[in-house]
DNA sequence: TCCCAGGCAGGGC
DNA sequence: GCCCTGCATGGG
């Protein structure tokens, strides 16, 4: 079964998800932070936290009290970790490029991605997630659930990297199927495919393990 | 009570 | 290179 059959199928079951959903790309990217390795209705309980104190924006975010930032996150835990990533990387925003996004994302997706994997706080994933929802760049971020539906798909490279050739390698270099294919992903694991029990019970999937002959 | 949530960094080996 | 652990809170 082929990503792309899947993605139709997924769309047809789900409908689209809008991803990512923010009003900016420095949003986008804040949130990136907060949801790591957290329910995502917690990140956004952060995101409206700081919104409220008008600390969304790079500028303002850079010149923050850690402490006060801390009180705002700390529904989405990590939270010392996490406020001190997102200050630090608005300062580097700031400092190296004026806190403009246009002037980080300008160059090649290679060099951006080096560039935003040398970042504290960032990893593999996030850096990915930023550079499809923040940047517009074809990248396919490879998640928990991912990793969780491919096995349930029976797909063998599991390695974030293989990972992310295979769907390189087996779906349309469009930008909306990037954006979609993930999101729905996701929204297949968090609701049907939990660790345990491991069968599992969505039809969808179980139609994509056993495709009819 | 236990497990999990849209990971990452740092250490050991 | 892979594997383990700390990071922290909230919901089912």
């Amino acid at each position: 079964m082929k990503p792309l059959h899947i993605y139709y199928k997924l769309l047809r079951h789900f409908g689209k998800q809008y991803w990512w959903p923010a009003e900016t790309r420095f949003e986008v990217i804040i949130g990136a932070f907060l949801t790591q390795q957290t329910n995502w209705k917690n990140a956004e309980i952060s995101i409206e936290n700081l919104k409220h104190k008008n600390l969304l924006d790079p500028n303002s975010l850079s010149t923050s009290n850690r402490d006060q930032v801390e009180i705002l996150i700390k529904k989405s835990g990590f939270y010392r970790q996490k406020a001190k990533r997102i200050i630090k990387f608005s300062q580097y925003l700031v400092n190296k490029y004026g806190g403009s996004l246009d002037k980080l994302f300008c160059g090649s997706k290679e060099n951006i991605r080096k560039e935003l994997l040398s970042l504290e706080g960032i990893g593999p994933e996030t850096a990915d997630s930023i550079l499809l929802y923040a940047a517009d760049k074809l990248s396919f971020p490879i998640d928990s659930y991912t990793i969780r539906v491919c096995e349930r798909l029976g797909i063998r490279e599991l390695q974030y990297k293989k990972l992310g050739e295979f769907f390189k390698n087996n779906i349309p270099r469009d930008l909306e199927i990037y954006k979609e294919l993930h999101a729905l992903i996701d929204m297949l694991g968090k609701n049907y495919c939990k660790k345990k029990p491991l069968c599992c019970r969505c039809p969808l999937i179980n139609e994509c393990i056993y495709p009819k002959k």
